[in-house]
DNA sequence: CTTTTTTGCTAAAACTTTTAATACCTACAC
DNA sequence: GTGTAGGTATTAAAAGTTTTAGCAAAAAAG
């Protein structure tokens, strides 16, 4: 009974051609000297019918599709979470629409994931790239597909790519952990070649060898469920007795908490890189390194609608500032010997 | 260079008819008696020249397009990020892939991105139908589209859903509170004529009822920003005094825990519907009702999928029970008189 | 030796849109 | 009366696949 409209049933009403219907559909009336009235009567006509172009059709045409690809590495976790949220509302907006998965940070599933999006011909990609995918994101560059890196980059790689300073932001955590005067302080990480935690390290040891101090380092294996890393964090924790802990991820953090309440530990200076909206009502608050999310999703928009735009043909790599947010939970030294 | 293949191309290196090419990729061989010999023939060429069918020409043919459309109030937040999270998992490995929006529980858009679904011909919806969406979800179920709708259902609409037991969820929390001794139990929840929202009211006045209690309800606007809401939310705590709350939502409840921390005011017994993986690590920890996310996702493929397999015509309505997780929070009353 | 059935494959239509090329008309100049 | 220009709309091809209907040859049946 619902009979799809097509846009040749519009051309039979009104006894003109497809193309005629489909040129004032595309705003090129004007361009292509249809007449007025004309115009009118036929943009009249598809709204009281209520046609509307089969997208698919016209995407095989146009081979566009309006849409972004978005390769996440966990859409559970807030901060990607929240990423996700802003760069869904600001596509929106330019006419675009996200079609997300998430990696796990799994190569295979990545490449996967990337392949199934160039199959559906998406228009664009942002990508949170895991280790061992460069063949696969080089073989987009080559094909010139409009894409953008985010979170890390893939070193050596001439792509666009939005991440924060993660040196920077290592380092501001770590100093001011020792200008609360904290000694002992430890980095727990994941065992990963990826950029942000090689720079997160990084970060790290600057700031050790600019306070002289001794580096203290956990790394943990990302694919252990989270009994075991617990355990495995708190032998840590007896063996190298660390006064104060900077965590490189939101979710080693959360970890890390876990195990330190478990195991009813007394709780040293904290610090998480990646701020949590629940961060602020732990007792005590958690001081953390919060990344601009708004700024990274404003540019990792710009950036890939620029390519798609056709604007821009040099690499953009930007990078962004974090800021520490200091909470309780990193003052513990200073008002323990001052109070 | 690297010029798109196409099925016509593996025809003409082969000898044989484009048609040919297509029974055999679509396993059709046997059915349509091709010989071994061929197929074999053709499968070997497919893969050395790493042949794709285009996937927009195949769903423009066929109508199918292995997308499930997922409109969800708000992927940020982490019940809906991780229900999101395990329906990708399930529909992938079915084949199906999701393309998701977040329509900020607004009517308007929501039923715009409904609409942008339909356009893209997506398989089959899930859907948390905000107010007034009556029209656009009866207009998808005359169209025979397969959906399900979850968190809250229409009532008086003949659809398929998944929910959990709200009534009975709300029912327990409240009276585990009065059970603990808790006296003046309030109810803080939105301004909403949704289900989940309308089942959970029910289940607390039920609960205050069988406790022969006083009711004390905290309405709140869902588009206040967050101060506001801080704000109002101190008032009615001054004004009512409650020594036990249980919070009709996650966000609902980590507003209320800023808002006792930000005035410092000496913690009631509390219990949020929907778990938080942060609620075991507070101090105290947060007592909370815990909706079966895996059963739920599992449950929304389901009906999904036999809704797309064509096997079931009938309605399925699906309640599934909430457990409630005890916790600190809510053991304050017993204690502090016990003990 | 003819008719029927089976086997193995193919031509052409269908899905819906965009767009390059072209046709037709009118008016005007030469 | 022919050539030219400009305005208006159309024809037909193209995008890449699936699928319906059907054909020729070989095998089986009579």
């Amino acid at each position: 009974m619902k009979k799809k409209i097509l846009i040749s049933d519009i051309a039979k009403d009104l006894g003109v051609s497809v193309t005629t219907v489909s040129f004032i559909l595309n705003g090129k009336a004007k361009e292509k000297r249809i007449s007025e009235g004309l115009t009118k009567r036929v943009l009249a006509h598809v709204q009281k019918v209520g046609y509307k172009p089969n997208e698919l059709a016209k995407s095989l045409r146009t081979g566009k599709t309006k849409i972004i690809g978005l390769v996440i590495e966990d859409i559970s976790n807030p901060f990607f979470a929240n990423i996700a949220r802003l760069i869904e509302t600001r596509a929106y907006s330019k006419g675009y629409r996200i079609i997300y998965c998430s990696t796990d940070n799994q190569p295979d599933k990545t490449i996967e994931l990337i392949q199934l999006f160039r199959d559906r011909h998406v228009d664009g990609y942002i990508i949170t790239p895991s280790e061992g995918v460069d063949d696969t994101i080089q073989s987009l560059i080559n094909s010139q597909l409009p894409l953008v890196l985010f979170d890390r980059y893939i070193p050596g790689l001439a792509t666009n790519y939005v991440v924060s300073d993660n040196v920077r932001g290592a380092y501001d955590a770590t100093a001011h952990l020792a200008q609360q005067g904290y000694r002992r302080i430890a980095l727990v990480t994941l065992y990963s070649s990826q950029t942000q935690m090689q720079d997160r390290m990084n970060g790290y040891m600057r700031a050790i060898d600019s306070y002289k101090l001794q580096p203290y380092v956990k790394k943990v294996n990302m694919g252990d469920d989270e009994e075991t890393t617990v355990r495995d964090f708190h032998a840590f924790l007896q063996d190298q007795q660390p006064d104060a802990i900077f965590f490189a991820t939101n979710y080693l953090a959360i970890t890390g908490l876990k195990a330190l309440k478990h195991y009813q530990t007394p709780l040293p200076g904290v610090v998480s890189y990646d701020d949590h909206t629940l961060f602020k009502l732990f007792t005590p608050t958690i001081t953390a390194v919060s990344q601009p999310i708004e700024a990274i999703a404003d540019e990792l928009i710009n950036v890939l609608l620029n390519q798609l735009d056709g604007k821009i043909k040099e690499v953009k790599q930007i990078v962004l500032p974090s800021e520490l947010i200091v909470r309780e939970s990193s003052r513990g030294r200073i008002s323990s010997t001052t109070s």
